[in-house]
DNA sequence: GCCTTAGGTTTACGATATAAACTTGTTTAC
DNA sequence: GTAAACAAGTTTATATCGTAAACCTAAGGC
């Protein structure tokens, strides 16, 4: 590891290091657009967590909200963003960097 | 990605997964044992913050801290405890499972 | 018409990270 | 020899944040 990864985690973004939002963002990054429920399952988050933050995604620019209906019934859509795409490409370079290369078993 | 791993991404050891505490616990597992001072200046934390996430890993089990005198100046020293450098390899694995393989450009 | 379910959102609470202020003792300056 | 500055940390105060529980609105059953 280099000596730069040592500081640079601790500048790592903290609203994709949080594992609700990156787990969320990696679903998101996955597909082209994302419905609440089949993220709700996927994830295992409840709800409300889920709510609080895709709003929070949404805010920091990552995400986009779509609302719409099926039938009569709500349907709440989320797609990740360029911005939120290329965050997530930073974050795993910056992990990838600080992790060692191999199980130190 | 498995998609256990999309899951366990919410259980990961947030003792270990905050950036300050993950980066202590990096230098700790380099070395035999890091004084306070030479912690801080590697790591680039505040001493109040240093000292504070000191303490939470040792709470954890992950750090046993000496603290004896150079000459006559107290010096605190750290070192990782089996259990720290068990949690730390653990969450590496995770970690590791969770990012991409390649940099996905 | 009332009850339940679906699909979320808002509120409330506890935990957490962090910097600022403080403490205890030592060294340097006058 | 006393005051001032410095060293090495610790404690406190605050502000943020994550999370679940409670709530809301509309639609479908009974």
């Amino acid at each position: 590891m280099k000596d730069t990864a040592l500081k640079s985690i601790l500048d790592v973004d903290r609203m994709i290091h949080e594992p609700a939002r990156l787990a969320i963002l990696t679903v998101l990054s996955a597909a082209e657009q994302v419905e609440f429920l089949f993220l709700l399952k996927v994830t295992g988050l409840s709800k409300g967590n889920l709510s609080a933050q895709a709003q929070k995604l949404e805010a920091a620019g990552y995400v986009e909200t779509t609302k719409g209906f099926r039938g009569r019934v709500p349907v709440t859509s989320f797609r990740i963003t360029p911005a939120g795409r290329k965050a997530l490409a930073a974050y795993h370079t910056q992990m990838r960097a600080f992790l060692p290369k191999q199980p130190s078993k």
